[in-house]
DNA sequence: GCGACAG
DNA sequence: ATCTTGTCGC
């Protein structure tokens, strides 16, 4: 990672870039085969961070291939700026894959943000590969009730603006966010979020099958 | 100015 | 995010 920022004053520059070249939500990818899941884990004193890329068959949920980075933070956690904590090593762990994925499902916002630059959007225009982000809490973000059954949404809002949709993903317990990160509409970014827990967990298949490989990446080496 | 604040 | 065992519940 050569010019990576180093200051929040550079990463806000290189946000500003991003949102630019952030696609429109169209429609959303043709033919999705395979769909990836991203995380990343860190150590707790040192700098030591790991990330996973799982990829899934999109009609099975099962596991097609998984690849794993570790190495050092290279940003501090500023709430708003996640993406240049996380995307470093990630982008390591992509270099691992065989096969390039249909579509990405990051852990945490999109287009949900303070800036509508979230981690999903950022990765999503490097890398140039439909995204999207679910994340656990509304951070910043409000929304009105929904129905206590799996399926049911609500609008995410910031004032007036639609940013993202609460979606129960298991009836009777605490909804996820979802927010679109590039080139993935909305409505279809809701519909993979439902389609990924079918299983019957609040997460993602995608983003649990990462979570577990980072930490694991993470403890070992 | 102060606190809150995705992971 | 991470520090953390067992435990209550479906």
């Amino acid at each position: 990672m050569d010019g990576w920022p180093r200051t929040e004053a550079e990463a806000l520059a290189v946000q500003a870039g991003i949102r630019e070249r952030a696609d429109a939500v169209g429609p959303g990818p043709e033919g999705v085969r395979l769909i990836a899941g991203v995380d990343v884990a860190y150590q707790v004193e040192g700098e030591r961070v790991a990330a996973a890329v799982v990829v899934l068959d999109a009609g099975t949920l099962e596991v097609v291939e998984q690849a794993t980075a570790v190495g050092e933070a290279k940003f501090p956690y500023v709430p708003g700026l996640l993406a240049f904590r996380e995307i470093p090593p990630v982008l390591d762990a992509m270099a691992g894959l065989s096969r390039r994925p249909d579509l990405l499902v990051c852990d945490g916002y999109g287009y949900a943000h303070p800036r509508r630059v979230g981690l999903a959007v950022h990765l999503g225009v490097l890398l140039d590969l439909p995204c999207f982000g679910v994340a656990k809490s509304p951070f910043l973000y409000r929304h009105g009730e929904l129905g206590p059954e799996r399926g049911a949404t609500a609008a995410l809002t910031d004032g007036e603006e639609v940013v993202g949709r609460a979606v129960r993903t298991r009836a009777g317990v605490k909804p996820v966010y979802v927010s679109v990160g590039h080139r993935v509409g909305l409505a279809e970014a809701c519909a993979y979020t439902l389609a990924l827990t079918a299983g019957g967990f609040r997460l993602p298949e995608s983003t649990r099958r990462a979570d577990r490989a980072c930490r694991d990446a993470l403890s070992r080496g």
